[in-house]
RNA sequence: GCCGAAGUGGCGGAACUGGUAGACGCGCUGGACUCAAAAUCCAGUUCUGGAAACAGAGUGUCGGUUCGAUUCCGACCUUCGGCACCA
């Protein structure tokens, strides 16, 4: 058994294969037991595992066999994110359809997945590009429909005129079609939208109870949400004297800041304001419907970029709006710094209190009226804080609060406006105009209308044979399979051909995780296992997915099929995985990346980078950014080499010691050798202290003062392990203090019978501690310490609190807050004592001689501070 | 632009509740072993001065609170993530 060399590829195999034998990570619903379920965000099958993905299944199979240890019910599963625009992409180049693509991703995906030892239950695998996955989300859509929270709008795409198709931002490079090159159109088509809006508010006071989440994650949820009070009111259009217009048309806004509605000195509309064309000018018209169409060239994202403090763009229509608290006219204009999606598209500019306006007024002369009277030394523009106000009539003198609550009142007495709440968050749009995503369940009919396909109909399936070129989708060009009959009255009616965004299958699969093969969308054994105790994903999802996850939850709470508010308990996020870059130039300037693996750094003697150079041809290498690992800038890591040359537990063990989770993970060649050779160490130290035979059991009443030490040392590092996996998540802080544990060991060569008692206690603990992360090998030294139980079936171990006790702590003597002295003393040593002790230091004396003290600050076995002057 | 993070030796990072700045690892330097190399082991390694004891400086920048600040407060700089059709 006891073999002298580590071979990692020969005992991860056989370990795994054991593993795999006993179906030893299969999870069963049992009422007796605490159940834990820890669940890693669903990775989407782009071709082979990333560093990104180790780093984060990694973590997830920490806390899952951390927590198995412990006792509790673990369900830990793995599944695809099995749709979207990659497939796409790759059926073009590699002229196969999206689902054969997919496929084999996922075949490939999944053998790196077990060759990395992860304790997954296999059986519960979901892939959600299949008609069992999908045709529960397309029921869950048409029940939807029928309660009104789906529904039908007009809204704006990215429109390629030359390949004729809709394309995703990603595929608009500087506002032009990847592809074809040509300027990208916004274009209003009809889509699909949930009403996520309805839930604003319990999705943003539901926050308040996620008291395990990122603060991070919780403040940009809050912020996207965007709750505001305000009031929302109606001007009428008129002319430049305020004559109203012959229509008797009305503007509305809607204002956070009623209260200085007298400073109102222009009003905008959004570019794409419904109102816009009708009310401009005829004089003013081409120069406005030329802005407008700018404007609506970019995304908003850019628009809001460009839209600069300096300089913001926009141009006056021509037309007035009354304001009604001076009844005097404002000039109206478009700019592109109002959204249409925000409020009402419209808003009135008030200058003096608002910065952006402020800008605005500035850059186009425009009048700026205070309203609400800044401290005398404020040097800036808008004044946005507290203040009396001012220019204001009747609402001069009130504070903010007092003012805002006057005027809204004001409005509603004259029925010309009302107190109003906000919210920034939108309705989610979730039809794409993509072949590879689950078909939208809708059946458009003459006479009837859009009707959703009955429940006896579903699924309605993606056909997966498909020659897919690129510029449309199959079933957008296939009339067969778009025709059909409408259910309700039975003519001729055709199918919608748009699919779900695919954060459609992301919002839910963590709920069909519990309950595979359920001839419903979720069964009874749902309830059971939710919510998730613990889940793992990147940062980059803090927004979209996790606010659709938390509202989708409650969609399936309102159907009976899950408990409980939210979907996770606790949320893990964490960072990137990174990597220096290098390049070369050429002599026409183009820059060529070359891959860290190529790339020898030369070092002086103090380990200072001089330069590089690449090892294929010798010849230097400019040394760039740390930036996120991507095939743009050739700076990925194949952890498939990686495993391959020092095994998955090293791997594992690196990704997990070189930062905390929630930071970015620098990637060293160096950082996996020096993990590597830890492993190597560890199992060295644990031959040898095999090969002096069987020990004697533990006999705690007959132990040295340097075996205690041990013992101290050992059970200190189980407590601090448990709390930095279990509460901290400091993966990197646990393998520290575990290294530092064998570095002990490794200097304690006590050969005595109690000496190898300890020494064999604390390899058991060191082996239990480090099973979560280096599972493999951890198994294997279990075994050869003499353990018949398999390590994965076992317990975490125990703190013996007793061995904890200290017989002296280190108390820092500080002089004025500079260390001047470090005392061993007593635990427990009084005030007086510790002076006494201190004072007897030479370096004390010396910084403290012929001065008095004029204070001292004790912190009991820590620290004393002597201020003297 | 808006929202959210991060910034500490040559490098990744540690310091958990305001109390020893630099744990652990990498790299580097010196040594042992070796014919030699690799591997391994031992010692050193924030900077400046000093043989040492020790002293001074030091956690992006500037300022503040405190006996004491990497930690709290204010302003700024830089980098990263998100901004609704990448997932």
């Amino acid at each position: 058994m006891s073999e002298k060399i580590y071979s990692p590829a020969e005992i991860e195999l056989r370990i795994q294969q054991i593993w795999a034998e006993n179906d030893a990570f299969r999870a069963h619903e049992d009422a007796a037991g605490e159940k834990y379920y820890c669940l890693s965000m669903l990775p989407y099958p782009s071709g082979a595992l990333h560093m990104g993905h180790v780093r984060n299944y990694t973590i997830g199979d920490v806390i899952s066999r951390y927590h198995r240890m412990c006792g509790r019910n673990v369900l830990q599963p793995m599944g695809w994110d099995a749709f979207g625009l990659p497939a796409e992409n790759a059926a073009i180049s590699n002229d196969t359809a999206p689902a054969t693509w997919t496929y084999a991703n996922i075949e490939h995906m999944k053998a790196q997945f077990k060759r990395l030892g992860f304790a997954y239950d296999w059986s519960r695998e979901l892939t959600t590009c299949k008609p069992e996955y999908y045709r529960w989300e397309q029921l869950m859509f048409t029940r939807l429909m029928k309660q009104g929270l789906a529904y039908r709008k007009d809204s704006e795409v990215n429109w390629d005129p030359v390949d004729q198709t809709v394309l995703a931002n990603e595929q608009v490079i500087d506002g032009r079609g990847w592809r074809s090159g040509a300027l990208v159109e916004r274009k209003s088509i009809p889509q699909w939208f949930l009403r996520i809006t309805d839930y604003a508010e319990e999705l943003l006071t539901g926050l308040d109870k996620l008291e395990a989440w990122p603060d991070a994650v919780k403040t940009m949820q809050r912020n996207w949400i965007g709750r505001s009070e305000g009031a929302e009111f109606c001007m009428t259009v008129c002319d430049e004297n305020g004559v109203p217009d012959a229509a008797n048309r009305q503007v509305t806004v809607f204002t956070t800041r009623p209260d200085t509605a007298f400073g109102m000195t222009y009003a905008v509309l959004a570019p794409e304001h419904p109102m816009l064309a009708t009310v401009t000018t005829h004089e003013r018209a081409a120069e406005v419907s030329t802005f407008v169409a700018e404007a609506r060239l970019a995304s908003e994202a850019d628009r809001l970029a460009e839209a600069s403090s300096e300089r913001k763009r926009g141009v006056f229509i021509g037309a007035y709006l009354l304001n009604p608290f001076t009844g005097k006219p404002v000039p109206l204009y478009t700019a592109d710094y109002v959204l249409m999606a925000y409020g009402k598209g419209a808003i009135m500019a008030v200058p003096g209190q608002d910065q952006r306006d402020w800008d605005f007024a500035v850059s186009h002369n425009l009048p700026i009226v205070r309203t609400v009277q800044p401290p005398a030394d404020w040097q800036g523009g808008a004044w946005t804080e507290d203040g009396p106000a001012i220019n204001s009539a009747w609402l001069n003198g009130l504070s903010v609060i007092a003012a805002k609550e006057k005027a809204i009142a004001w409005l509603e007495q004259r029925g010309m406006g009302e107190r109003k709440v906000n919210y920034r968050l939108r309705d989610w749009g979730v039809s794409r105009q993509r072949y590879w995503g689950c078909p939208i369940p809708v059946i458009y009919c003459p006479q009837c209308g859009a009707v959703p396909v009955p429940e006896d109909q579903l699924p309605v399936v993606l056909p997966e044979s498909v020659s897919f070129t690129g510029v449309q989708s199959p079933i957008k060009t296939d009339p067969d399979w778009r025709k059909t009959m409408c259910p309700q009255c039975g003519v001729a009616a055709e199918r919608e051909t748009d699919t779900f965004d695919t954060f459609m299958e992301s919002s839910w699969y963590y709920a069909r995780y519990c309950c595979p093969g359920a001839e419903s969308q979720l069964d009874e054994r749902a309830k059971y296992w939710l919510p998730v105790d613990q889940y793992i994903g990147g940062i980059e999802h803090a927004i979209l997915h996790l606010m659709y996850f938390r509202f989708y939850h409650r969609l399936l709470r309102n159907a009976g099929l899950v408990e409980g508010d939210e979907p996770a308990i606790r949320l893990l996020c964490q960072g990137m995985v990174v990597a220096d870059t290098y390049y070369q130039q050429t002599q026409d300037g183009a820059v060529r990346w070359i891959n860290p693996a190529d790339v020898e750094v030369k070092r002086d003697s103090r380990g200072k980078p001089l330069g590089a150079v690449r090892r294929s041809d010798g010849k230097p290498v400019t040394i760039g950014a740390v930036e996120k690992m991507s095939k743009s800038k050739n700076n990925g890591v194949d952890p498939q080499r990686l495993v391959d040359h020092y095994g998955a537990d090293c791997v594992r063990l690196f990704s997990m010691f070189a930062s905390p989770p929630d930071q970015s993970l620098e990637w060293s060649d160096s950082g996996v050798e020096g993990a590597s050779r830890f492993l190597r160490r560890v199992w060295t130290l644990v031959m040898t202290h095999l090969e002096a035979g069987p020990c004697v059991p533990l006999d705690l009443a007959v132990l040295s003062q340097e075996q205690r030490d041990i013992r101290r040392l050992v059970h200190n590092t189980v407590a601090k392990v448990s709390d930095d996996i279990s509460r901290r998540y400091t993966f990197n802080t646990a393998i520290a203090a575990i290294m530092e544990l064998t570095n002990h060991l490794a200097r304690f060569e006590d050969q005595s019978e109690q000496g190898r008692a300890v020494t064999q206690e604390a390899w058991l603990a060191v082996v239990r501690l480090m099973n979560p992360i280096t599972p493999h090998i951890c198994e294997e030294l279990w075994s050869a310490l003499g353990e018949s139980k398999p390590l994965y079936a076992a317990c975490w171990p125990e703190v013996d609190e007793s061995a904890r006790v200290r017989s002296q702590v280190t108390v820092v003597v500080q002089v004025n807050g500079k260390v001047r002295a470090r005392l061993e003393l007593e635990p427990g040593m009084e005030q007086d004592k510790a002076m006494a002790m201190a004072l007897r230091d030479g370096n004390v004396q010396r910084h403290t001689a012929g001065k008095e003290v004029r204070k001292i600050i004790h912190v009991p076995d820590r620290l004393l501070n002597i201020v003297v002057g």
